[in-house]
DNA sequence: TTATTAAATGAGAATTATTCTACTTACGAA
DNA sequence: TTCGTAAGTAGAATAATTCTCATTTAATAA
């Protein structure tokens, strides 16, 4: 995602573009297995040694409330985020940390399809995702 | 879950059976919409009011590395614990904190016939979860 | 039943991800 | 230029979880 991409996507949500916004969400983007507040804030350092905690935090919810990015559920106590924002699936790594996104139309059709027969009771479906646990067969490129 | 099931369960998987894991085992299951560390505490020390924390942790964390329950991920970065071990879907809310199970055979085996036919490369699956997001149309009963 | 021992528990301190507080700064509108 | 609001900062505070290590207990053997 370029520079001048990130800067319109936060136009269009009415957040005002700032120096920490743009560094954030391209640190997202960049940092693509799904990084911690953490893998941020040391990849943002690099470059912009003086950025606050606290601001890095501030800047995450505010992009989640707006959309921009989406935090992804994990088992363990630390938030992990997501630059990729269209309804996709995860395949999570029953022994490491790793994550990594699956897409696949033919299966999204068929769970709509499914739903739009079997409905939930009392319950309106907003969203699906798949977490896919198991173990990767080779190591990431 | 009766009290010998839950004995039976400890000592099945090499665990020593005490009161303070009867009790939790035994909470987790009453309390049923996957509760949180401080849910199992309070409840517990209804009967048992010199449990310490750290031991529930403690406990938890072995019953869950035994499979005797499971996490449950959210968005949040509390913890929730789910007795239900055989594998299953939920049902988020997408306004509160309500977590509720969701099965059907029909539609596990549909997701087992796809992926067996279209596999993942470089992957092998162990489970597949569904986390359906949406609202609930009535309260809990 | 008693002795043995590894495992489990307890209390409270420590850790750590995240949030809060009380500023300061940036910037567009009036 | 001044005002008002949004954003950023540093560091303290919070809260869920983990750690430490002394004490107790459950399972097993004698």
């Amino acid at each position: 995602m370029k520079r001048e991409e990130i800067s319109k996507k936060l136009v269009e949500k009415g957040l005002k573009v700032t120096p920490q916004r743009m560094a954030i969400l391209e640190a997202i983007t960049k940092l693509n297995n799904h990084p911690t507040a953490e893998n941020i804030i040391e990849f943002i350092r690099q470059n912009n040694p003086h950025i606050a905690t606290a601001t890095v935090y501030k800047v995450l919810d505010a992009l989640t409330d707006n959309g921009l990015i989406k935090k992804v559920k994990t088992e363990k106590d630390i938030m992990r985020y997501d630059a990729i924002i269209e309804s996709h699936h995860h395949l999570y790594c029953s022994v490491s940390d790793r994550i990594e996104d699956y897409n696949d139309e033919e299966l999204n059709k068929m769970l709509e399809a499914f739903f739009a027969e079997k409905e939930i009771p009392d319950f309106k479906i907003e969203d699906i995702k798949l977490q896919i646990i198991g173990k990767f067969l080779r190591n990431k490129s």
